[in-house]
RNA sequence: GCCAAAGUAGCUCAGGGGUAGAGCAACGCUCUCGUAAAGCGUAGGUCGUGAGUUCGAAUCUCACCUUUGGCUCCA
């Protein structure tokens, strides 16, 4: 494969998710995502930063939307008059409503609704609020189950209100707009149907869900529709394939990632950055074996907790091996190999670890989501005494990794002590005092998701904010009183005493699967010159001149270049077409003029044209390079 | 895992009970070319896998695999 076509579709790009823990254990149940993610609209970073003039904005949108979830249940029943409805709130950039219908929906009924839609919009029916009785309201919607069931499981001293539009009445605590009128019947689209649990618990039934946007005007929702369409441009599914980045191979096996040639040195160029960056920043490298017996897994606890995350056992001499879903219990067993008394630490332990997950097979999704992954994991294990300095450092050094990679917007969250948690209450709060310390030394805006940290630890964990103003959790930090215990570590103290250390587990990029996805995106592919696979292309105007091109390419590559030359039967159109689909920084358009006078001429990605000696050609890029730049 | 949709050449897609199609890419030849697609030709497919229905299946049925969109944003 060499040369990829062009790709249109339709679909929504699915929110941020994958959240990935590096350390501990416990079930799925105890991620959390930060709170104030969901809120707002284009996607709101920093809730809490938000002016009032901006959150009366917001509350404006919601209320329409929510409206528009009205007039669409409207419209959903005047197709199916025996529907029944089950919720329909307002959402990020649009709203949806969960049915239970006779019969499946396809996308051609959206249209269809669309069109009962903008009567209902047309008819200018009122919102009229009306303050009910619990038995009025459960005779009302007998036979609509899904309301019964709410309405039975809202609090005794809560107001029940009906809201009706037309001829459509709906359990609703509002607010709505006053009428139907004061919603734009160009201003919402439906985009998709989907499944949903009732209430999102798998064990009830699957309802219907059908997602829209809705916005003030056709100009808004023209301009969210072409945000979507750039989203799905930088997919990094279709640029890894047009690119020839990586694959996904069913055949082989699903979430498991293979790195091209080109998505390789850029993985390469990634390793080789971090592992200098470590060694500067007083790590060590380890390297851990894959599986390990059952033993370990029982010690940490793994077994107990994380079994269903976990590929199953492979039986060898009659005993039980398991792929490692995580690095930490090995750190620990180098840890205990040896002794180590208070002069010996803080220890900096770093590993490229390649970890392996159970993940349903509906939540896979390109690199983002994946079974086979490696973390850019680390250990640190300090004793009390250091453990603060430790987190600022390791906090500091996030922060140059992420804007290295050039992500400039970056906050945090802090999550602290949950109900079910293991140590000491005094570790918990020295181990948050110098998290919280920390993001302040920073000046670092943050929230803290009180309690909801994972039971063995405290943690901060780091979002960045791309391109296309999407937040991604990439960074996490996290403070680890289990396995320190379970493992029994301990180190001798100035007193003579085995103490135990703290031990703090930590990724900066999370996994380079998902980094790479994030970077992928993040660029839309058109990479900084140190990232780009292939960084230079020359281009010989006719074949009289390949021999200059290569001469070109050999002193480039001597500099440590990434450079090739396109000596192909192609045109010089056609060529240069294709380097540019493929993102290449430079091309270097060599000919008469440029042998004679041992000259380039350049062509950067962006369109820029200009004649360079070669040798200032070379400086400059390696300028680039140097400043990790775009070209 | 569950619901829905999809899987046809390396890529992007059309077709659809009766000999498998296009464009791009690949390969060959011609042209020797100055900044986003030269021309002609050749080759390329167990139509995701397996079973079934049928004289005949890529097409219809069923099962499975994979991919895609969703599955705690609460009346």
């Amino acid at each position: 494969m060499k040369r990829g076509g062009t790709a249109v579709g339709s679909r929504l790009i699915v929110p941020e998710d994958s959240w990935r823990r590096i350390g501990g254990m416990g079930g799925r149940g105890q991620l959390k995502t930060p709170a104030s993610e969901s809120s707002g609209s284009g996607g709101t970073f920093m809730s809490a930063k938000l002016s009032s003039k901006e959150q009366k904005k917001l509350e404006k949108l919601d209320r329409m939307r929510h409206s528009m979830a009205h007039v669409m249940a409207a419209g959903v029943l005047k197709l199916f008059p025996d529907a029944k409805i089950a919720i329909g709130p307002p959402i990020e950039n649009g709203f949806y409503y969960d049915f239970d219908l006779p019969r499946k929906l396809t996308p051609e009924d959206l249209p269809v609704i669309e069109g009962y839609m903008a009567e209902v919009i047309k008819e200018d029916n009122p919102f009229e609020k009306q303050v009910i009785s619990r038995d009025e309201a459960l005779k009302f919607f007998a036979g609509q189950d899904y309301k019964v069931e709410l309405i039975n499981d809202l609090p005794e001293d809560v107001e029940l209100s009906f809201y009706k539009m037309g001829d459509f009445t709906d359990l609703c605590r509002g607010p709505h707009v006053e009428s139907t009128g004061r919603l734009n019947h160009q201003g919402f689209k439906l985009l998709s149907i989907a499944g949903a649990y009732w209430r999102g618990d798998e064990k009830r039934p699957m309802l219907q869900r059908i997602y829209g946007t809705a916005w003030g005007d056709p100009k808004q929702l023209k301009a969210h529709l072409e945000h979507l369409e750039e989203l799905e441009k930088r997919d990094h599914r279709k640029l890894g394939k047009e690119l020839d980045l990586f694959s996904l191979q069913e055949k082989a096996g699903p979430g498991l990632v293979y790195w091209h040639p080109k998505g390789a040195r850029i993985r390469v160029a990634i390793e080789d950055f971090w592992r200098q960056e470590h060694y500067k920043n007083g790590y060590e490298m380890v390297f851990t074996p894959h599986v390990g017996k059952s033993w370990l897994w029982e010690t940490s606890g793994h077994l107990d907790f994380y079994a269903e995350s976990m590929y199953p056992n492979m039986v060898m001499d009659k005993a039980d091996y398991y792929a490692k879903p995580m690095n930490c219990p090995f750190h620990v067993m180098i840890y205990n190999n040896g002794k180590y008394s208070y002069r010996d630490l803080p220890l900096r332990w770093a590993e490229l670890g390649t970890v392996y997950r159970y993940e349903r097979s509906g939540t896979l999704h390109g690199l983002m989501r994946v079974r086979g992954f490696t973390q850019d994991d680390a250990h640190l294990i300090c004793t009390p005494d250091q453990m603060q300095e430790e987190i600022r450092e390791v906090l500091r050094f996030s922060l140059f990794m992420l804007r290295s990679f050039g992500f400039e917007e970056i906050a945090a969250y802090l999550s602290t002590m949950p109900e079910k948690a293991v140590g000491e209450p005094e570790r918990w709060d020295a181990a948050q005092a110098s998290l919280k310390e920390a993001i302040e030394a920073e000046g670092l805006d943050y929230d803290i998701d009180e309690g909801g940290g994972a039971f063995y630890g405290p943690k901060i964990d780091l979002k960045v904010k791309d391109a296309l103003g999407r937040s991604w959790q990439l960074s996490t930090i996290q403070f680890d009183f289990n396995l320190p215990d379970r493992f029994d570590m301990t180190f001798t103290d100035s007193d003579g005493a085995e103490k135990r250390p703290y031990m703090i587990h930590r990724a900066l990029l999370g996994s380079l699967e998902r980094f790479f996805g994030v970077l992928i995106e993040n660029y839309g592919g058109a990479f900084p010159v140190w990232l780009s696979p292939v960084q230079v292309v020359v281009i010989p105007v006719a074949a009289t001149f390949d021999d200059y091109a290569k001469e070109v390419v050999k002193e480039m590559r001597l500099k440590g270049i990434r450079v090739q030359a396109d000596l192909g039967n192609d045109r010089l159109n056609h060529k240069i077409r294709y380097h540019q689909t493929q993102k290449v920084p430079y091309m270097l358009v060599v000919g008469e003029r440029e042998q004679e006078s041992r000259s380039v001429n350049v062509r950067i990605r962006t369109g820029e044209k200009s004649d360079l000696p070669l040798d200032e050609a070379v400086k400059m890029i390696l300028k680039k390079l140097e400043e990790k730049d775009l070209p």
